[in-house]
DNA sequence: CTATCTGATAACTCATGGTTATTACGTGAT
DNA sequence: ATCACGTAATAACCATGAGTTATCAGATAG
């Protein structure tokens, strides 16, 4: 055993491995060619296998070298995220918590379960991010996110869920509507009116389960509009341009310009769950699942 | 950013945190004091946080250093494990799978499932060793296993598991007692008979469920010879120094010298799970579960 | 109060990572 | 062809810093 492998060794891999070129890899890492040539050499005996095909015409990662480029970036992003361990526990903070969460669980969910945490964890800090489903789940496998809430029925393996709160959905009209809380009949009535939804792109499923609503009252829904944000479609709703249905929870806070209408006898719910990454080994999160599991058992 | 942390820099820190002493750490590392001295207080810097507490009386690990201990062993394990790998891969395998098993499985349902495994994957090779449940759980925390088949009910959380088989049990005789599978009446009728059982060490709960057999029979039964190893217990009963109630599945291969009576009417069964960390990296392993899990649905 | 631990400091040396200069080979344009 | 401009590998040199020895300052123990 000559040499000994070294992170250098493993950052060089790394930039080599996306950019194919010796040149162009040297400059990003501020090395000289031959030097990079050398490092990557010396890498390949200490691997004892190559890592790289030189054909003379080209560079190209070998089926080990393509191996090897996803666990290198794993290492580096782990050892990244431990930095930032150490750092908060040297500060004094038990950890952090990258928490990604949908709008839709802003008002009040998401508010609760951060001041149930900070109670029975206050060290631990928080850092708090309102995102699209898919983005979540991108960056929770990416471990640059930790916990995230999120509306969606399929999940990829690997990845952990809680049911953290299960909701109605409720009709959002404008004040000048003449369907009220009291006078509500149906919601086929509506058939007929232009509705306003969350955008399909972002969460499929919630997407799908709105049609559902709609098609289980025999219409489709004709949509002009469509917006990510709750406090965007709340505002056209008020404008008159569309009614919409979301769940029942985001209306705290929001009930002076629309009205709401709580669809209770419909079976669509919407549940909205924690997840987080198994393999995450964040100690804060660790704490915070256990937690979790403990509570409800 | 001044320095850059090294590999060399973590070695020197485990081997540090594993001793406790300057002195004898630089030995085992086979350079001098002072040298460990100065790397140390450089990743100290790099970090940005104390990781020893030097009181001039004894070195002992900070909560930074505590935690960063446990990372720092998972880094140069997994490190351990790509070396492998990527020698598998450069030699042609796909990779390399760590299996531990039950005695109890090796008759029928391992072997099957590596003949499976086999036939789509022949380019993965496998590293088979029989060992006890406890054990299995132990070694695939730390990566020292990619799959386990085991008995049991619970799992610890991060461990992934999948139903291979189940089983009834059967009663293990010697040829020359008078229980017959045709004559077979009822357990009960061996309440006064010696038992030979698995051990309860390695597998409290198999253990448990064998002593469910017997209350239900309304007896406790008289223990005098435990073994982990099936073919003792079937040498012991050969030997007539008791009965044994084992899994159905164990039968094979091993009739000459003792009877079977399979006791389909009892409601015990005895499940066999294959068994996996969900964080293990292995590619070879995410293969096989992908695999396990199409075919399931 | 000495003998012997401990780890930190200072000054030196030498291995090796990174450098420049050069070679060798390919491609594409003229 | 051959010239210009790519690519990466080789060789020889340089200089940074890991590891060295020597020494110091406290703590512990006989």
């Amino acid at each position: 055993m000559s040499y000994q492998i070294e992170l250098r060794h493993l950052k060089y891999f790394q930039v080599l491995a996306e950019e194919l070129k010796f040149r162009k890899a040297a400059d990003r890492l501020f090395i000289s060619q031959p030097g990079l040539s050398r490092q990557i050499k010396q890498m390949e005996e200490i691997f004892n296998a190559p890592l790289f095909d030189r054909n003379k015409k080209k560079v190209a990662l070998t089926e080990a070298g393509l191996y090897l480029k996803d666990e290198v970036d794993f290492i580096f992003s782990h050892i990244e995220n431990i930095k930032k361990q150490v750092s908060n526990i040297n500060e004094g903070k038990q950890g952090e918590l990258r928490i990604g969460f949908l709008g839709s669980a802003a008002q009040k969910i998401v508010p609760e379960v951060i001041f149930k945490l900070n109670k029975v964890f206050p060290e631990i800090s928080t850092n708090l991010d309102e995102m699209p489903n898919k983005l979540q789940i991108e960056l929770l496998e990416k471990d640059m996110l930790d916990i995230g809430f999120v509306r969606m029925q399929q999940f990829n393996p690997g990845i952990s869920k809680h049911m953290i709160h299960q909701d109605t959905f409720s009709l959002v009209l404008p004040k000048s509507h003449p369907m009220k809380k009291a006078s509500y009949e149906a919601v086929k009535k509506l058939g007929d009116e232009p509705f306003i939804f969350f955008s399909s792109d972002d969460s499929p499923f919630y997407y799908d389960l709105m049609m559902s609503i709609c098609e289980d009252h025999g219409f489709k829904p004709k949509t002009y509009h469509k917006s990510v944000n709750a406090l965007t479609i709340f505002k056209l709703v008020e404008e008159g341009l569309g009614i919409a249905i979301v769940p029942t929870g985001l209306q705290y806070g929001y009930q002076e310009n629309v009205n709401f209408v709580e669809l209770t006898h419909i079976p669509q719910r919407t549940e909205l769950y924690m997840i987080w990454k198994e393999s995450n080994r964040n100690p804060a999160l660790k704490n915070v699942i256990k937690l979790l599991l403990k509570d409800n058992t």
